[in-house]
Formats: C-alpha cells, sequence, structure tokens
DNA sequence: TTGTATGCGTTATCAC
DNA sequence: GTGATAACGCATACAA
C-alpha cells in the first residue's frame, strides 16, 4: 500500500501539503493540487486509517449491542444501523451481549482500546451507573438504560392499551396477557398499558398475567398455563411477537381454534409474524426507523453536531392479521 | 487513558520494559515485572489497539460479508462467526452487500484502509478474480467463490437428492422443484441433486421447475404456478426453507392441504421452519458449526497457523416435521 | 502557499 | 536485564 510519503515525493512536494489537499485543509496551489490529485490516482492512494485513528484518537467505528441477533427482532435493528453507519462512513461492529452483564462491560472495554466512537445499545442487564461513565457517547435503543442516556424507543404503553382495547371492541370478555421479562422497562411498560384498561374489570385477576421472559418457549408454556386454568380466556395480548408465535403453537396444542375460539394479538410486527398460520395480528413498531435514527442520533453526538441528551418515541400502529376476530354476540 | 509512559515513569523503568511485560517477551526481572505490573493495575491501563495496529499492519478484526441479515439464513451464520472472533480475541464487522458488487468492493477497500485482518464472505456476486487479488485472507461460507479461497459448504448435491428420494420413498408420484437463484452454486447443486433423481423419470418434464430466487414472496408464486399448471404434484422440493414457507403460503392459498395432499420439504434448518403450521420437513444444515468453522480457518489463516488453502463441506441431515407424511397407496 | 518538525502509543532493534 | 530510539502513517503547529 502506498503512503502519504509515496505521494509527496512523486508530486514533488511535503507531505504536509498532500495532507492538506487530502482533508481540503489550508491553503494549496490549484497547480500543486492537481498535482497531487493525479499522484494520488497513479498511486491508487487510500489514507491509512488506523493512522488517522492514532492522531485524531476517533476510529469511525460504531457498535451495535444486541441480546442476540438470532432473535428475530434484532436483525432488522441491526441492517438499520448499519446502513445509517455506511451512509455516514462508519464501520459496524455487532456485539451479542447474551444479556450478560459481564460480557457487556467487557465489550465495552475492548473497543475502547480500538478507539470505537460510540454505541448503540439494546440491553437491560447492564449497570446504568457503568454505562453513563463510559466516556464515548451511548445511545439506548428499545429499551430506557439510564436517565442521562439519549433514547429511542416506542410508546409501549399506549400501544398495549391500545392493543388491549382492540381485544374489547373484538367483543372479548376475558383477556390475558404474556408479559416479558419484569426488569425489562419496555415489557413493564407493555404490561401496565395492559394493567390500564382491565384492572378494573370485575372479572380480573392477576392469575390472568403469566410470564414469557420474550422467549418462545417459556411463552408457549405460559400460554398453556394460561388457558388452562382459565378455559374462558378468549382474547390475549402478548407482549412481542416471538412470543406471540409460541402462544399460537400452544392454543394449537390445546386444541384451541385461534381465531375462532381465541383473539391473539402480539407487539413488534416483525416478518415472523406474517409466515405463521393463521398470520399474527400486531402492534407493529417502526424498527428499521428507530434503529436508523438512533444510529443518526449517535453519530450526531460524536461528531458534535448536536451534543445535548436526545430522547426520541415513535408511535406503534396496529397490523390486523387473521390471529384475531370479531366474536358474535 | 492512561499509556505506556504513565505505567513506565509510576513503575520507574523505561517504556521498552513495560512493553516487555505486558507482551510476554524478552527477559524481565522478576522484581521490575512485579513492580510494573502494579503499576498497570493502579491506573487501570489498557494497551491502545490502534498504535498497536499501526505498528504490526494487523488490527485484529474479521468481517463478515452476507446479502442481507434480514435473510432469516444469516442471523445464525453471523452469531458463530461473532462467537469464535470473540473467542480469539477478534473484533467483529457485519457487512451487508445486498449481493451488489459494487457495495461489496467498497467495503473492502474501506476495511482494508482499517487494517482489517481477513472476512468471511457469503456472496455469488463478487468477482472471482477481484477477490483473489485482495491481499488478505479470506473464506467463501455457504457457496463456492472462487477455486483459490478456502470454503465452507455442505453437501448440496447429495442432500438434494436426498430430499428427493425421501418424498419418493413417502409414495410422492409427481415431484416438483423450486429452485433457487441460477448464478448461485449452492442452488445450481441443490438443483442438479433433484435432477439427478427424477430426471429419468418417465413423467418428468423440466415445467416442474420454477425459478424463487431465494424468496419468500418469488417462491410463493412460484409455487402457485406450478400447482395450478400441474395439479397432480404431490410432492415438492424447494430449495431453501425461506422459499419453503412461501410454497407453504401458496398451497394454503390454493386450498391444497400439507402435507394431506402435497408434503413438502426444503432445505437449510433455519428456526423459521419450526414455527410454521404446519412445520416444515427440511434437509438442516449444521449452520452455527459452518460458520464458527470458516471463523476458524479464517483466523488459522491469518495467524499463519495454516497458511495453505482448505475446503470443507459439513453434512445435511433430514428433519422430519409435518409438513411431509407417507401417501396411501 | 508550502515545508519542517513533532506527536499520537506501541513494538522492536540495538546498545549497554 | 534494561534503556534509548527509530518506525508505523498521518495531521497539525509553527516557520518560512
Amino acid at each position: 500500500m502506498a503512503t502519504i510519503k509515496d505521494v509527496a515525493r512523486l508530486a514533488e512536494v511535503s507531505t504536509a501539503t498532500v495532507s492538506r489537499v487530502l482533508n481540503g485543509n489550508g491553503y494549496v496551489h490549484q497547480g500543486t493540487k492537481e498535482r497531487v490529485a493525479k499522484a494520488i490516482t497513479q498511486l491508487n492512494y487510500r489514507p491509512n486509517d488506523v493512522a488517522r485513528s492514532l492522531f485524531k484518537g476517533r476510529s469511525k467505528m460504531i457498535a451495535l449491542f444486541v441480546p442476540d441477533i438470532m432473535n428475530p427482532f434484532f436483525p432488522e435493528l441491526a441492517r438499520a444501523v448499519e446502513d445509517m453507519a455506511k451512509k455516514r462512513d462508519y464501520t459496524f461492529v455487532l456485539c451479542n451481549t447474551d444479556d450478560d452483564p459481564a460480557k457487556e462491560v467487557n465489550y465495552v472495554q475492548e473497543l475502547k482500546q480500538k478507539s470505537l466512537d460510540g454505541i448503540v445499545i439494546v440491553s437491560s442487564t447492564i449497570s446504568g451507573d457503568f454505562i453513563k461513565d463510559v466516556d464515548i457517547p451511548v445511545v439506548a435503543l428499545d429499551r430506557i438504560l439510564h436517565p442521562s442516556l439519549s433514547s429511542v424507543t416506542v410508546n409501549n404503553r399506549q400501544g398495549a392499551r391500545e392493543a388491549t382495547t382492540y381485544l374489547q371492541e373484538l367483543g372479548c370478555k376475558r383477556i390475558a396477557h404474556v408479559a416479558g421479562p419484569n426488569n425489562v422497562s419496555n415489557a413493564e411498560q407493555r404490561l401496565n398499558g395492559y394493567l390500564d384498561v382491565v384492572q378494573e374489570e370485575d372479572w380480573f385477576r392477576y392469575s390472568f398475567i403469566e410470564q414469557g421472559g420474550y422467549h418462545f418457549d417459556e411463552a408457549k408454556k405460559a400460554t398453556e398455563r394460561l388457558l388452562t386454568k382459565h378455559p374462558e380466556i378468549d382474547g390475549l395480548f402478548v407482549a412481542n411477537d416471538l412470543m406471540g408465535v409460541g402462544a399460537l403453537k400452544a392454543a394449537q396444542s390445546l386444541g384451541i381454534a385461534v381465531p375462532d375460539q381465541l383473539s391473539i394479538i402480539a407487539f413488534d410486527g416483525i416478518t415472523l409474524g406474517e409466515t405463521t398460520t393463521p398470520t399474527l395480528t400486531t402492534m407493529a413498531q417502526p424498527i428499521y426507523k428507530a434503529g436508523a435514527r438512533a444510529a443518526e442520533i449517535l453519530i450526531e453526538q460524536i461528531e458534535q453536531q448536536n451534543d445535548q441528551r436526545q430522547v426520541e418515541e415513535f408511535t406503534v400502529e396496529i397490523v390486523e392479521r387473521e390471529s384475531t376476530r370479531r366474536r358474535d354476540a
């Protein structure tokens, strides 16, 4: 690989001048500029980003932390962040944290050694105190982590209210909820939204709620428990789509017809919900937009175009598919 | 961040000595070693990887190129490569190429400026001539790219034969194929495996084959065409699971019962096939193992533990689920 | 408008 | 055993 010295030699100028034309800084005579440009193309010269990083202390790299890219919610988020990174000339690093705080801290450590410029993080486990002391920009995505951080989320509580109300309007009389993990902010908000709507109903009891931990299998079992102990359930709000598919499977295994006997609505709007039979009604997030916006905020923060904390909340929208149907009166 | 100089000063030695204890190179007195170690912990010193990279010309980073992480085949591959990277102390960069040769070339360019150490690539579009001239190690995964490259794949042709034979053994008399794109090596191999089994059958005609381009929607349409023009089809081999789900949907929309009237078997073994109704029978690849092995070979090549080209082929295995059933005689 | 010199934080070479 | 010091490739402060 040619270096800036080779270019300087060929163009018969100093390296400083080459650097100037490279970065468009300072004055440089039109004629020499052209000589340098010619030398650059002749040698097919590309600046060494590592040397640049060393000098600048910045690397033009950002990372996305997700619990596990194999969870079908995250690929679209990853794609969005990567697209924005590329658009802004950043390299995209992906880290799977398994919701393990030790791994998260370890990643931060290693990436800082590489002068990583910033992190978009989806996490509920990392200590807020740790993350606020990380001295590079961090943007929380999908879940709130710490009040000092910028974040991009959706209106989970309101969305959950709408989902539950939708089931009511369909004519469901007994609406249960398969909840996400109780230490995750968005799961709590979805639970609260559900409670907002049903808590005052005379039939309501807490036994209409079961934990599904955002996992397919757990949700399937949770749904089986719900439908067994409360056969009167005719509507189910599930905290995310992955669990929603688990719920679908549970109903099937118990011989309960969806949507004829039971309407199911979930949350997220991932593609998975379009491939099941019946397809899954859901409160769809603008997943791609949220991911892209998080990356954009991060980059603005890195480049100090906008240094202050930003909190953005997108709106979810119902997507009616086959797993819900109006009940006959 | 503390630097090696700070450590040297605190331990009252030279930076050279600190470097020695850091890397375990050269002789250093036990006592000084301890002093240095103490200074390191006291300052919470971490070496600057950028400076190291600049000196060494290597970055301890590897990349994975995939067409699109949103395609459900790739997240497991990405996870595998990332896990192996982490295990060997490499940082993991993810690139979505959209099967666009220009983007691929551009990524290579930019990553080389960052001294990226190597690439695991899933691609059918990049020019083999270009990639063989990339002067860092490259390992092809899932698809063959160029004869000079190391690669990790599966026995596509044999797997396709087994899938087709399996349908025959089930009693299917007219077996059609929804094929992948015709410029992709593994898709061609799967098509050939199908042909190996059915080409000599007297009923066989090329109209039993339709292109699905490895896309859900295309496969759905292709299947509708197949089942419309050949209502006698009772067995379908689909070139991958994503398309298999599309085929399932097509059959449903035509009112054809799977597996009662039509048995469907696909290829890959991704999780998606477990969530459909009926679940999808498939020739399952050891996706995670293949990804991990590709990364391992890459790293061996980078670290010159094993410099020569490696070609590994894993074996696929049938996973019988609900989309196939023995036909009554 | 351009060149010289210095530093970014490491590692390796060569003395001592 | 240990310490100066050059070098990795670039960008900037300062001179000219």
